[in-house]
DNA sequence: CAGTTCCGGAACTGTGCGGTAACGTAGGAG
DNA sequence: CTCCTACGTTACCGCACAGTTCCGGAACTG
């Protein structure tokens, strides 16, 4: 279903902590005998994993529903994570979206550039990341590290484009130079994730477009824009 | 320990439709044996209800918690609620503020009533709406009446009042004629439910200022500040 | 081959919690 | 006084779910 197209680094899978009896055998050795594990099991699992997440909640969603969706046996969800927490945390860690960094829109204008950021595939993406964000609030005060992952991982994209941009529409002239930026980078996520879990309303072109052409630009802009 | 000062309107306790038989005793006199129902406890229960709520949120509450902060027997609960669900969407109704509209301050300049506007008392009494809030985003969803009146219990009172400030502005020509007053209005709750929510920092004065200053008034007021 | 580890599936255990029922007591109506 | 209801306390039921264990089978090592 899902795409799920990275994840390089294994999981941290079990790690528990040998607690060392007198000089152990040094280094288990690295070979093993019997079937290998199968690495394209972990990605379907964290797949689905972000899938229940984005449409019942972190509360809503059960390791059976992972595993069924995954099409995986629970033992094999445990044999990776230790635990629910671990999973889902896991799972919003490996969602680092592709860093659309490389093709900044050059249209000209703040305005400008700022539209071209909401193109509709872009729109359906954030959509499904703003669930994500959704269902995560009730962990992450339960687990006050995953407030910076999910920032990292989520939010921090967008919000580095969007300063990129108001950066260089300060070193065009375009933008007052005491403008800031910071803050300014902080409001799209900011509307967008309250439009979604307070209001439950979507987060459409249309919106966007008001907080582009209503908060955004004239704050960054000295005179009316358009 | 909580203040609770109002609920009005008894909390439509247990309707249980009497489906009439064959013409059965028409309406049940008023008055009935035995000992009356205290309507203090409603309130402590609600008082409770909302402590527990901002503590460790929706799912995080239990029943026996709210019952043993209010003093009270979870029979006495369920004999004014039918569910948990219920017992939370009616304490959130009655957690309506006192309308600070009577008293707009008037500065003269927008800038001046926006900070005007948080005052410090009034800043720790959002912040314990923000932790109401984020404990209630797993409910919204599966109860969507939850979310109006979330919205027009914690967050339409103060969104009124920084309408009403820029409408104002406007008037007085201080602000631009064909700024967005409805978009700029909710900037503010949607900064400091972001903030509390997904960043986890404290919304204080210093952050509120950053939003007026860096986004409210460049953005309704053309030239400069200041 | 045997031995080991993985797989999906299913049965199982333990626990926490929503909701109910049964106490014994307090207090208002007749 | 006798009813009847509300109150707080305690025990209890049922269920859902995290996490574990077992099964039959597949894959890999030696």
């Amino acid at each position: 279903m899902a795409a799920m197209t990275q994840l390089e680094s294994p999981p941290a899978g079990a790690a528990a902590l040998p607690e060392g009896a007198e000089g152990a055998a040094a280094a288990p050795p690295a070979v093993r005998p019997g079937r290998r594990r199968d690495p394209s099991r972990d990605a379907d699992i964290l797949a689905a994993t972000l899938d229940v997440l984005a449409e019942v909640g972190y509360d809503g969603m059960t390791m059976d529903m992972v595993a069924a969706r995954a099409q995986a046996g629970k033992a094999t969800v445990y044999r990776r994570w230790e635990s629910k927490a671990d999973l889902v945390i896991d799972a919003v860690a490996c969602l680092k979206s592709p860093p659309p960094l490389d093709d900044l829109p050059d249209t000209g204008s703040l305005r400008g550039d700022l539209v071209a950021m909401i193109r509709t595939p872009s729109v359906k993406d954030a959509q499904r990341k703003l669930r994500i964000m959704t269902g995560l609030v009730s962990l992450i005060d339960r687990e006050p590290e995953l407030a910076e992952t999910t920032r990292r991982a989520l939010v921090e994209p967008r919000a580095a484009v969007t300063r990129a941009l108001l950066r260089r529409a300060v070193e065009r002239g375009e933008a007052r130079p005491d403008c800031d930026i910071e803050t300014l980078a902080s409001v799209s996520a900011a509307m967008a994730s309250y439009r979604t879990l307070m209001l439950r309303k979507p987060v459409d072109r249309e919106f966007l477009l008001s907080v582009i052409d209503g908060v955004i630009v004239p704050a960054a802009v000295g005179a009316p824009g358009h």
